[in-house]
DNA sequence: CGTTAGCTTTACGTTAACGTAAGGTTATGC
DNA sequence: GCATAACCTTACGTTAACGTAAAGCTAACG
């Protein structure tokens, strides 16, 4: 249930690479037991990674994230910290949603574009007969 | 008609910074002509600065646009550039559809993290009472 | 004639998230 | 007893698209 896992474990559980791994923790995102001078992974560790990469796919830089963590250590159930999460999240949902949208415009534009473009090029080549 | 526009102008009417105006002919996507020392811009280099703006907006690399911009030079009416062209506009217009499918998901996914935290945020203030 | 405005060039700095290389230690297998 | 695997640390390199500072030219104004 509470194995650790060796960094090179971790690495192939959550496809990322070992650089990473050590990366993240010299960022304080992660904080790995010792044996010697080897890191282990405990569940804990597993968790906040998962944690990590979500953040990531959610486009939170990995500076967020690290807030993020922070209040989740110190907010068990405290309130404010909970709400200052959520105000957080709103703001990333309200940027990631703007930016949608514009990927939208944008991909609407080259779609016309595209459109006559190929009509351009079907018109040469008629020529071309 | 076509007169010519200091650097300045062309900053103001565009609103980029004079310093990407430079970059970009650095960089071999712009060619103003020279009054002495000075740049002046052309109708032409405005249609390019156009032209690369709004490959920008549609997430094209500076080098991807100029590629895109010397087959232009190259294509008033050659079928095989003009292909070309579409060819990288259409994986172009592939890879964002795909970066937008993404970032729905990720849209989706917090959204339901946020609804998750407001209830439990709800749940903690009601016991307070 | 001095100074301000507007332009010029050169060149180092910035940001994020690692990649990559160099060089060193420890545990294991044969 | 040595080679190999797996781990470690330090530290410089990478990429894109400019930002920013330093230092100098030149035309016009008062």
């Amino acid at each position: 249930m509470s194995e650790t896992l060796t960094i090179s474990q971790m690495c192939e559980q959550f496809n990322v690479t070992p650089r990473a791994l050590r990366f993240y923790e010299d960022k304080e995102l992660l904080a790995p037991a010792r044996k010697g001078m080897q890191r282990l992974y405990s569940a804990r560790d597993r968790a906040r990674l998962t944690l990590i990469l979500r953040g990531k796919r959610f486009g939170f830089s990995l500076e967020d994230i690290r807030q993020l963590l922070a209040m989740y250590d110190h907010s068990g159930s405290n309130e404010a910290q909970l709400a200052r999460t959520l105000d957080l999240a709103g703001d990333r949902l309200a940027h990631m949603t703007a930016q949608r949208d514009e990927l939208s415009l944008a991909i609407a534009d080259l779609q016309i574009e595209i459109t006559q473009g190929a009509e351009k090029l079907a018109q040469l080549r008629a020529k071309k007969v």
